[in-house]
RNA sequence: GGCGCUAUCGUCUAGGGGUUAGGACGUGAGAUUCUCAAUCUUAAAACCCGGGUUCGAUUCCCGGUAGCGCUACCA
């Protein structure tokens, strides 16, 4: 595909705060400038904004840079590996915020304000019980510039405000066309706190500025936020970038997506056994539909090629758990063999069925069983309980569970496992060719067949009338009873014979 | 309260001045299988309301309603 000069300067950046886990609202922020990116054969670019020192983390960078990697999206400059406009760390850039703002200042585009914070807040409340927007008054533009000089130099704390512009402030935005908000509902805002500490919506601008970045792509919560930053621009003589704001995920119930509604973090995820292709492609999905609408399964390098910007939904997405079930199954379904097998053994072993150092031989088993479930399954983490059938076997609990009962309602089912344990005593290992020649005799010899003949035997083996198919099921008991695992596994003679006494 | 954003099946969405309003998840039914899952077939399921423009609006415009966001010396 031939690119665009301007496409190949495209430059959008994902700017976390690491105060947590990423959340899934987020990482579609960070998935979208990434793909938007990658397409456009652009740099994306990580730069982290820690000024609320208070919240910020280092463990949560490190976490933060892991769940992006392990979702697949890597990088171009960032607080790891650096690159061309550093820092990409905000706490290690203050002296350029402070220098900005005092360029502001000198430029008469800001001014210090001695307002206190009570006064402030009066005014406020003032504002309101009129039922008047609530904005700064601008007293303190009005102050003469050597008396707020004298004022500093004695010592008395100032914040800095912006001069908003008189005129409309109106950007473009790729998902939303043109937002115009008019000049008299925003006052002048503050940039740096009399403490000395820059405000966000201040710091992203120099940050925009400074590493050149071409499109800003974040959550829609920043639409009202926009206009102060464009005056920010201006006020900078720096052309504005183009927005693209991105709507809001939520839960279920139409509240924005929380902790209250499971899991919300991309950690959460990973730790479900949600494969990373599978929560790119639903992520990618929610908010964005190709032309045509469709089609669901995106893998990554399809996603890039195929992905818009001016095809962004604005309107808010609801997640949904099902779907993205459904996609994972796919992608597990998909998944190489031994990269499957790898992550299944280590959700058997954190739920103690495996023991944490596997030999050959009980890992080629492992693998065999891990087979045999994962295509039953909508994440990995549910392989340790249907992995029950195997580990656990209690026939008295099958008999109890009312799901069986019709299965032992025919008055042969007794006869058949009788049978079948009878003729396969000598069996062992049973094979899958013997089981089915067994099967047949007693479908033969009693008369019985179908489910009738199968439920029983089934049940005494694994606990349930249904599962898997037994050529598969039979080798993996089998083989399982004879490796020395710490949960033990019974052979099929063992199960039988176990049931039948139970049954008597 | 003010300002802003949003509005197609339960959900994610396609579409667009005249369509049988398309796809997917989920749900129901059927086929297949010893059974479950998978697979295949199939069914039910939507244009928020009111005005305007128009021969004709679900689509364009305006208003309402609802949801969400912002309204800080938070990010």
């Amino acid at each position: 595909m031939k690119l665009m000069v301007s496409d190949a300067k495209v430059r959008v950046r994902f700017a976390p705060s690491p105060t947590g886990q990423l959340h899934i609202g987020n990482v579609r922020t960070a998935l979208f400038n990434w793909l938007f990116a990658r397409q456009k054969g652009g740099t994306f670019i990580l730069r982290i904004e820690d000024t609320d020192l208070e919240r910020s983390e280092a463990r949560y960078e490190t976490q933060l840079l892991d769940d992006l990697k392990w979702l697949g999206i890597d990088w171009d400059e960032g607080p790891d590996i650096g690159g061309p406009f550093p820092p990409y760390r905000q706490s290690d850039k203050m002296g350029v915020y402070q220098a900005y703002a005092e360029k502001l200042i000198a430029d008469n585009k800001a001014y210090y304000c001695f307002c206190t914070a009570e006064e402030l807040e009066r005014e406020r409340e003032r504002a309101l019980a009129e039922q008047r927007q609530p904005v700064y008054s601008g007293k303190c533009r009005r102050l003469d510039s050597s008396e707020a000089h004298r004022r500093r130099a004695a010592g008395e704390p100032a914040a800095i405000r912006i001069k908003m512009p008189d005129h409309a402030i109106r950007f473009h935005d790729i998902v939303r066309g043109t937002v115009e908000f008019a000049s008299e509902i925003v006052g002048d805002q503050i940039i740096v706190r009399s403490n000395g500490m820059p405000i966000y919506n201040y710091v992203v601008v120099i940050d925009d500025a400074d590493m050149q970045i071409t499109h800003v792509i974040r959550g829609d919560d920043h639409i009202s936020n926009t206009p102060k930053q464009v005056a920010v621009y201006e006020a900078l003589g720096l052309q504005t970038p183009e927005f693209a704001h991105l709507s809001t995920i939520l839960g279920p119930d139409g509240q924005r997506l929380s902790k209250r509604h499971g899991a919300t973090s991309v950690a959460n995820f990973r730790d479900m056994g949600v494969l990373p292709e599978a929560l790119m492609n639903y992520l990618a999905l929610l908010g964005w539909a190709p032309s045509g609408g469709d089609r669901e399964i995106f893998p990554k390098d399809d996603l890039i090629k195929e992905f818009s910007l001016e095809r962004v939904t604005p309107s808010p997405a609801v997640f949904d758990m099902a779907k993205l079930y459904w996609l994972n199954r796919h992608y597990i379904k998909q998944c190489p063999p031994e990269r499957l097998h790898e992550l299944g053994r280590g959700f058997l072993q954190r739920a103690g069925l495996l023991p944490e150092h596997l030999d050959d031989a009980t890992q080629a088993w492992a693998d065999q069983l891990i087979g045999l479930l994962a295509p039953y399954v909508d994440k990995l983490d549910e392989l340790p309980e249907r992995a029950a059938i195997i580990f656990r076997h209690e026939p008295a609990a099958a008999l109890a569970n009312t799901e069986n009962a019709s299965a032992f309602a025919n008055s042969k089912s007794g006869e058949v496992i009788a049978e079948f344990a009878r003729r396969t005593a000598a069996d062992s290992p049973l094979t899958p060719e013997r089981f089915k020649a067994v099967m047949n005799e007693i479908k033969v010899d009693l008369g019985v067949k179908g489910k009738d003949l199968f439920h029983p035997v089934r049940i005494a083996l694994i606990g349930a009338h249904s599962g898997p198919d037994f050529d598969r099921l039979i080798p993996i008991i089998e083989n399982g009873s004879r490796l020395p695992l710490s949960a033990k596994v019974k052979s099929v003679r063992e199960r039988v014979t176990d049931f039948g006494a139970a049954l008597d």
